[in-house]
DNA sequence: TATCGATTTTTGCGTTTAGCAAACAGTTAA
DNA sequence: TTAACTGTTTGCTAAACGCAAAAATCGATA
């Protein structure tokens, strides 16, 4: 499988880090949500929204990993909380183009805001010359671990 | 609050990072889950216990975020399956000491391992002067996030 | 030692989260 | 026009979860 095996140490390590800062992020998350008023599911989708456009239910759906259907069912929460403006798509009509509504925009801000404060916070207690170390050892992680697992779905 | 304020790029890029590793490693851990025909929380609970000893209800689900009535009944299914034996304590008759059984020594062994194995293959796809790094690296990140998270309960 | 308050687990019940399949609406091409 | 296909929603169902009450036990105190 894998040419040059690292030592199992390493591995183990990895693997107990990842676990706990999962249930760490978990636990910051659903923190966060709820400070909005938000659902956890509700929460990620609108931080998919970023400062991005617009997109449709079958494409935030597949990002979310979640069923179209239950995909409605959490932009039609959104939308009821004037969060989200849902209309049919012109183009095709088909479609329902997702959009941020203005009251959308801002809590999508806050949100990124407190969001982005967490991590300066946590940042403040790590030493500074780590930050940079941290950072790219961290996108390589993901990247391999998005490696990992687009492998896995296809075989 | 913050003595110093780290750059906000770096706070902007970890909280972009962790945000992504989250999801992907709930993915990577609904997948294990499935391989070994548990469910998340089956495959979170057993995994807690690692090498340790045994445990009691409200411990277990404080640790894992859990109402105690659900952790009963996730337990139920893991003594059915045979993973676990739960027994009254005779120290305090209120209290149900769960184990591992021999099945369930053996499970765990395998779930970690097939944890570790991936975590294997993820270094195998990262520079070897790297993997220290990472680990230092995200052994500081757990730390300062475990400690924002304790701190925020409290206050 | 009988009783009261606290603690641990379990049970009953309602809510939330989620997916599947069918219905519905719209598109595209023959 | 019709047929095959795509995207969304709705109805239904199952799983996950928490709350509150019940049951069992403990510990301390009057």
């Amino acid at each position: 499988m894998a040419e040059i095996t690292p030592p199992p140490v390493e591995a183990v390590q990895l693997a107990d880090l990842t676990f706990k800062l999962l249930a760490n992020c978990q636990e910051k998350e659903a923190r966060l949500a709820e400070q909005q008023g938000l659902t956890q599911a509700e929460f990620r989708c609108l931080r998919l929204f970023g400062t991005e456009e617009s997109s449709n239910n079958k494409q935030i759906a597949k990002r979310m990993n979640l069923s179209p259907s239950r995909l409605t069912r959490i932009i039609d929460g959104l939308v009821r909380k004037n969060y989200l403006i849902r209309e049919i798509d012109p183009n095709d009509r088909r479609n329902m183009k997702v959009t941020l509504s203005r009251q959308g925009i801002l809590i999508v801000q806050q949100l990124n805001n407190a969001y982005v404060n967490i991590h300066k916070e946590i940042l403040t207690d790590i030493d500074q010359v780590q930050h940079k170390p941290l950072i790219t050892a961290m996108t390589h992680l993901l990247s391999a671990l998005e490696k990992w697992i687009a492998k896995d779905t296809t075989q």
